[in-house]
DNA sequence: TGCCGTGACTGTACGGTGTAAAGTTTCAGC
DNA sequence: GCTGAAACTTTACACCGTACAGTCACGGCA
């Protein structure tokens, strides 16, 4: 009585490879609380055990799997247009994000930074570089630009709601604890503009953007005059 | 032979605020994993199950640890000078952030926001409308703003190192599994930046923050004339 | 052909987690 | 002193990461 029961021998052996894409496909699909080592190993056929001979721990799963999605960006292009640059990464970076909203937390605290990561962290110097920024300049864009994009994932990531009538639904059961009347700068906001027909958080991103690559613009221009007068 | 060994009857019972307060030091102490309600109820003196007659479930306490953070932000002013006012209230917020890093995830995302969160949100809309901002003009400074400084704090949140030493030593950690050369440009950041005498990143932050508050002010004062040229 | 080492995987176990459900103690008010 | 509710404990379950030992298939070699 041998325990093959089906799949005789045809089994594919596993491979890094194999683990990472099926342990991103996991966190996608339920966010980071269900990508466990039973249940990866059991959506591959095999038990949590054996992933452990070709990873040393969960860890380096995530590690594997966050730089998957590093792999994902955009490259920032080289030359003088790094506004243009800037703009297309950032709008890339932003929509990686969220299509991995589980990986927001993780992306920038890797002890162990893997090739896509090093990777896009060196073709974003080099282009701002390549722009003719000086590297405290390059320093100042890319935390500015990362911090934003980063931030505006994060704040976004959990919003419970895509629709404007969700936002009402939401907004109620929030207040509804409190006494009405209790905020009215809150309430005004709701009824006034995040209700609006049309309104949509997302949009914010590229508004702030620009206001940021606007203001990179002119303290690199301009770069001996203090901001404030 | 009663088990009351110690502390014979004199215990003090719970109340939600002294769990709160526990807790919220645990999670300073040890991060947020070390937050479970077993070590939350050996530090209080009690089984981990005496919690659940103070909250429904564990989310229950951390919505009241994050409305305790949201306390410690200072309030916006009401005024003309928003600048100031928006300043200000920025850097206390990266302030908590950073005292309680295990929270920058968590801010926004709850479900059951408390009276301190609505409250914070109610202000910041009250300060950014009493300097004139319509409700459109509000939400973007906010949204700006609000991104900057939490994706500030999160990136900045896992930085393992505080000197310029810890640096040299990290970064050269992270680029040894690969061949020399292969990342010029990190190299280059690294060793004409990063590792200067005096260099800080937390520096960065206001730079970033003067940058975007320098940015709304200028679309503020003139709403009609689009940024790019 | 037989053996054996190694690569790949499984079985079992341990200490940890959140929490449901039931049991026990403590104490205020009658 | 009795009663009932408040406050807390006990036990149990399903899950988690992973240490450690065992098992199985298979390629190379005698």
């Amino acid at each position: 009585m041998t325990t093959r029961t089906t799949q005789p021998a045809i089994r594919v052996p596993l491979s890094r490879e194999l683990i990472l894409q099926t342990a991103l496909r996991l966190a996608d699909q339920g966010g980071l609380e269900s990508l466990s080592m039973r249940k990866l190993g059991q959506e591959l056929g095999v038990e949590a055990m054996a992933l452990y001979y070709h990873f040393a721990n969960k860890d380096k799963v995530l590690d594997g799997i966050v730089d998957l999605v590093f792999g994902e960006i955009e490259t920032p292009s080289v030359g003088p247009d790094w506004r243009t640059a800037m703009r297309r990464r950032g709008i890339s970076l932003r929509d990686v994000l969220l299509r991995h909203r589980w990986a927001i937390g993780l992306m920038e605290s890797r002890l162990n930074p893997g090739p896509a990561n090093l990777g896009h962290h060196d073709a974003m110097i080099g282009s701002l570089r390549s722009a003719g920024f000086d590297m405290a300049m390059a320093a100042h864009a890319y935390s500015l630009l990362d911090s934003y994009i980063y931030g505006f994932a994060l704040t976004k990531m959990n919003l419970p709601f895509e629709t404007t009538t969700d936002i009402a639904a939401m907004a109620e059961t929030m207040l509804e604890p409190f006494p009405p009347g209790e905020y009215p700068n809150l309430s005004a906001f709701i009824t006034e503009h995040a209700m609006k027909p049309g309104y949509d958080y997302a949009d914010e991103f590229e508004i702030g953007l620009d206001v940021i690559l606007e203001g990179i613009e002119r303290i690199e221009t301009q770069p001996q005059e203090p901001p404030r007068p």
